[in-house]
DNA sequence: ACCTGAAATATTTTT
DNA sequence: TATTTCAGGT
């Protein structure tokens, strides 16, 4: 190890990584440096002595972080730490699950549900019930359930309410958890769960831990949620703890991350030395002070300043669009301006709230011909395709996996209909048995048509006949195998147009994924499925696939954008109702999320930042109005600079069926300061007037205040007598002349 | 089994 | 608007 590593961390940086060995709790600002503090902690510590790689856990949210953390300790090391436990909490619970599965309650060949698979389970609980999924809507309901269980509650032990409705939601739950444990399945929560009651119930289990990890990380504190941190107050009890968060960038709250760990270990890490990292290394002086002015509006914060060394820098640009075709003009415009300046697209980020957001800003990329990825959407392993396979690759494995056996049985399609289907899951249900056994029985008694019969016995003899010969192929033969002997590759080959194409060629990827991940696996080929399935479920793999592209503008929502940073950055959309979004905005509590997602949106910018809204935008086949978002008006008006747009030539025969019309023909950018108004047509337009009484059927009465542009995207201001003051698209806007 | 058209329904996402 | 789901027909 390098002698003076330290010497690259700052006066703050050094002072965490060297507190004393005792509880601590680091306050890492954005672009602080959260990320290099854990990891030279590490090293510091093993450097030191206080301990050996083996003593140490590390614990982060997404693998990615995880992958991250391993590799820059190895760096600071010198030497690869095998034994060194860094893992995302699912990870690392599931590898407690594979050593002490007996001790678990469960199957030595248990495998992991993805969210799809938790789902489709649930669905079949709610039919077989005999209820009504318009009314028992699944996704609500694996909503509660994943809630509960991110409580640490089992169904027996969810507080017995007085309504109906919650009382048959915790039925459900308690059909699902008999369910998943008769299939040898676990959800991703069920992970934390049973380690939970592996510990409970077997105190020398979590005491072997206790000793072993003498020191805990952890990562992204304000994550968190209950189960979470009661598993690390159960390792951490009688050791030491260095957590590290940010309680201003807690975005999750809606899946259940609780802010309150933060204060939670004041009390129950007490005494708990901490730690702030305020100085920033990321963002110029005026994009820093914008967030903290807009952060600082939440209530009940622990209190944080971010600072910066850095220059004031650039004052930030607010642009007003006519629209969303409007607004993603102005981006794509901006970008080719920068890269025009011997800048790179991969500097650039257009961040939105919401995934929809997405396609209009996409679309005039690809017009204005720039490369660009979006990040979020389908992973590889879970694609339609590749589900089916892992599908049969699970049932070599444990036939009695339901949720394989319904995918499988009819991909392709293999003439078992819903009749018959109904019949086999009439009968598992009776018996308490799988699909596959009560496929199996109904084979042995003949007990459905003849033709059927066949049709099952086939099945049946397929999934056997790998269970057997695929013992001494490689984990890639077998896969291959199985792609080809299931009908897949065939039944691909026959959809129409290009997606067949496609799906076949990611199915030849899975094979090289398997290739690629026995590489490393000595085991016989059934437990590197076993461990392959298991990595396909935890590790579900880039969004995606390789593209050609090396430089390109990066699109994400605020949420995925966490973490990182950029030169260059656009938030999209500020608008009341889509940020904060409308359905957050009753809620002081939520309201507070999306000030705290907005915080994370402006910190992601290293040099430059330009927020955009829209004064007209469709939402969901609607045109809507909506008022530039709060967040806007929280921010420092004179750190603002708003970029107003003039048309030159007036010309006012734009339709809209008209394709590239979106935009008016001629356009220059000019700056004003925000708040200035210009009239830059006349005292005339479109049969307005100065001064005129005017109706909007959701604003009311209001008076025109002002004008700008022409033609069909020409604006007047109106000054509402209950709203407030607006501009709006006179051609869209349907106001009515009152005098 | 597959196609078609109507109807419902639209935050954020990792594991 | 766009996507997904579902009923009904072939």
């Amino acid at each position: 190890m390098p002698k003076d590593y330290l010497d690259q961390l700052n006066s703050a940086q050094k002072k965490a990584v060297s507190a004393p060995v005792e509880n601590t709790l680091v306050l890492a600002g954005a672009g602080s440096g959260k990320t290099r503090v854990l990891t030279h902690r590490i090293a510091w510590l093993i450097q030191n002595g206080f301990c050996s790689p083996f003593n140490i856990l590390a614990v982060t949210f997404t693998n990615k972080a995880a992958n991250e953390m391993r590799g820059r300790v190895e760096q600071l090391l010198g030497y690869s730490a095998q034994n060194l436990w860094i893992g995302t909490f699912h990870g690392l619970c599931h590898r407690l699950m594979r050593i002490h599965y007996d001790k678990a309650n469960l199957n030595e060949n248990f495998q992991i549900m993805d969210s799809d698979d938790q789902l489709r389970v649930i669905k079949r609980i709610v039919t077989a019930m005999g209820l009504d999924e318009k009314q028992w809507i699944p996704k609500k309901i694996q909503w509660f359930i994943n809630a509960k269980k991110d409580d640490g509650l089992r169904a027996a032990k969810v507080p017995n309410p007085a309504d109906l409705h919650t009382r048959t939601l915790i039925s459900i739950y308690q059909q699902y958890e008999e369910t998943c444990f008769r299939m040898h399945l676990v959800d991703f929560a069920e992970l934390l769960l049973r380690t939970q009651e592996l510990f409970e119930r077997h105190p020398d289990i979590l005491e072997h831990y206790q000793s072993r990890f003498t020191y805990i990380l952890v990562d992204e504190f304000q994550d968190t949620n209950a189960i979470q941190y009661n598993w690390i107050k159960a390792l951490a009890k009688k050791n030491t703890l260095m957590a590290v968060g940010d309680d201003d960038q807690s975005i999750y709250g809606w899946r259940g991350a609780k802010i309150e760990n933060m204060k939670a270990l004041e009390r129950d890490f007490h005494p708990i030395n901490i730690q702030r990292l305020e100085q920033n290394y990321r963002s110029t002086g005026n994009i820093l002070k914008a967030a903290n002015t807009l952060i600082a509006n939440n209530p009940d914060r622990l209190g944080k300043n971010l600072w910066t060394e850095d220059g004031l820098g650039e004052k930030i640009s607010l642009y007003p669009a006519f629209n969303e075709f409007d607004e993603a003009r102005f981006i794509v415009e901006c970008i080719r301006e920068y890269y025009k300046q011997q800048h790179q697209y991969l500097h650039c980020a257009i961040l939105y709230r919401s995934n929809t957001q997405s396609r209009v800003i996409e679309e005039a990329l690809i017009q204005a011909g720039i490369p660009y990825r979006i990040y979020g959407g389908l992973r590889f392993f879970e694609r339609q395709e590749i589900k089916d396979a892992l599908g049969y690759l699970k049932l070599i494995l444990n036939p009695d996996d339901d949720t394989a056996f319904e995918r499988a049985i009819n991909t392709p399609p293999r003439g078992i209909g819903e009749q018959s289907l109904n019949q086999l899951r009439d009968n598992s249900k009776e018996k308490t048995i799988s699909l596959w056994q009560s496929a199996l029985h109904c084979v042995e008694q003949k007990k459905l048509s003849n033709r059927v019969l066949n049709n099952l016995q086939s099945f049946i003899q397929l999934i056997q006949t790998l269970q057997q010969e695929t013992k001494d192929l490689s984990l890639s033969n077998l896969t291959d195998q199985v792609i080809l002997r299931s009908g897949l590759i065939s039944h691909y080959q026959n959809e129409k147009g290009e997606k067949g194409q496609t799906r076949i060629e990611n199915l030849q990827e899975l094979i090289t994924a398997a290739g690629q991940f026995s590489e490393e696996n000595k085991n016989n080929v059934h437990t590197q499925l076993a461990e392959f399935l298991a990595n396909a479920a935890l590790e579900a793999g880039e969004t995606q696939s390789d593209e050609s592209a090396i430089d390109y503008v990066q699109l994400m929502t605020l949420h995925s954008a966490k973490g990182l940073e950029f030169p260059l950055v656009f938030l999209a959309g500020m608008e009341e109702g889509l940020f904060p979004h409308q359905l957050s905005a009753s809620d002081p509590s939520q309201l507070s999320e999306e000030r705290r997602l907005c915080y994370v949106g402006i910190t992601r910018a290293m040099k430059k930042l330009y927020l955009t809204y829209a004064e007209t935008r469709r939402h969901h086949g609607q045109e809507m109005y909506h008022r530039p978002s709060r967040f806007i008006h929280e921010l420092p008006q004179e750190l603002l600079d708003e970029v107003r747009l003039r048309t030159k030539i007036s010309k006012p025969l734009y339709t809209s069926s008209h394709k590239t019309s979106h935009y008016p023909p001629t356009m220059s950018l000019r700056t004003t300061n925000y708040r200035q108004q210009t009239a830059l047509v006349s005292q005339e337009l479109n049969g307005f007037r100065l001064g005129q009484l005017v109706k909007h059927p959701t604003f009311g009465e209001g008076t025109i205040l002002n004008f700008e542009g022409s033609g069909e995207y020409a604006r007047v201001q109106v000054k509402f007598k209950q709203v407030g003051t607006k501009w709006l698209v006179a051609s869209y806007a349907k106001l009515e002349v009152i005098s």
